[in-house]
DNA sequence: ATTTTCACACTTGTATGGTAGTATGGTAGT
DNA sequence: ACTACCATACTACCATACAAGTGTGAAAAT
């Protein structure tokens, strides 16, 4: 008996979804830029429905603003909501990672001890992209071990607009050799399960990423709100 | 020179959407119950765009779940889900009442007691929808003074599968007069400015939101995954 | 009686035509 | 020169037709 798995084929709506998310999230499509159901079927050699259903989702997302009858355009940044990712995502890591501190199993201690490794070699190839992705599951590791992926996925869902104002800037003024640090010493924390100096790192590690909105909001003022 | 505000006319689509959302909300149509775009359609006397966008929209909530040419269903609920809904509002809650006790408006405080007051006179006559009201619209005051109203948001679209499983319980066991008080003192700690004593508060008062759920769910075995 | 096959009635996914509202640029009237 | 008007070319919204995958049950083969 063989259970057959359904790969779920990309369907042409995701296909269209990711590439504008990708898209937008790149400012290959800077904010304010007008999208058109026509003109982006065309594009993509689809109908307009895949496309239509896109924008809805990218709309409920906050990346795309959709008036009825006049248009649909990519979001300007919003300061606030930025800012607020940022908040909530401090919030919800420093409790997390207290309650890493109290209980964590394991094969996850030992998936974040991995990970670090892994990040000490890319630090050495100079592979950003791949520290970048490291990282993310750095953070990732720690909400499973933890059983929040749900609430990591809702990390995830907000920093979009965060990761977007962090695109302004050029992307290589990451210190990942400080992050690196700070990584280990989170993990030794939680190992040790010494709760209020994890959390104290995590705050510490978290607010590196606070950019400043109002410097960049000067520089490119149309592409805020 | 008049401004011509525009009323966003409520399209066909969120007529459909916000009408399916409530039945589903209020179990109308349980958990695991069949959906189909056709007959959908025939029954709100709109065509199936609409119909389909709502369905994708719920879907992206968590509401629905889409199986591509199988069926569309009402999702079972997770309770994964459900309490990590309730741990990140509890996180995010005592972070932002804190925040209240440490810079709060006066005009949101003002707004804070009248809304105390109109508690009260709504306990009187036993008004439970305008109290259930009345609560939500407390806590989102307190996030409007900290402007964290996003937050706020996002707390509440978590927030829709807790309240699901909150509707298994008979709704009357709401202990109206604990919860009044729990607001009451929490509105002078933000006053006072007792940010430990707030918070503790807090935490005890989104405690009580806390269902046993392996109770609900052997209750109802069929709603739940 | 059991198994296999296959037509058919569903499902959602995609394409396309028509409708109503909106922005714009040219034109006629002042 | 300036303003009011209006044709026109957009826009997103909705309806409908077609395509492609899935499950089911009856009929045929074993």
């Amino acid at each position: 008996m063989k259970i057959t798995l359904r790969p779920q084929p990309v369907s042409t709506r995701d296909a269209v979804y990711l590439q504008l998310r990708d898209q937008i999230l790149k400012l290959e499509l800077p904010p304010g830029t007008p999208l058109s159901e026509n003109e982006t079927s065309l594009l993509f050699q689809v109908s307009r429905t895949p496309v239509r259903e896109s924008f809805l989702r990218l709309a409920q997302e906050g990346l795309v603003q959709v008036l009825p009858q006049r248009g649909t355009f990519v979001s300007l940044i919003d300061t606030e909501l930025v800012e607020e990712g940022r908040f909530m995502r401090e919030q919800l890591e420093k409790s997390v990672i207290r309650l890493a501190c109290e209980q964590f199993p394991e094969e996850a201690l030992a998936s974040l001890e991995l990970n670090l490794l892994q990040q000490e070699a890319s630090m050495m190839k100079q592979d950003d992209k791949h520290m970048f992705e490291l990282d993310e599951a750095f953070h990732g590791i720690i909400f499973e071990g933890c059983r929040k992926m749900n609430t990591w996925s809702v990390i995830q869902q907000m920093n979009v607009h965060l990761n977007r104002s962090r695109m302004l800037r050029l992307a290589d003024d990451h210190n990942w050799q400080n992050l690196f640090e700070q990584h280990r010493r989170m993990a030794e924390a939680i190992k040790s399960g010494e709760a209020d100096l994890a959390e104290q790192l995590m705050k510490e590690h978290l607010s590196l990423n606070i950019t400043d909105q109002a410097v960049l909001k000067e520089k490119y003022p149309s592409y805020y709100k």
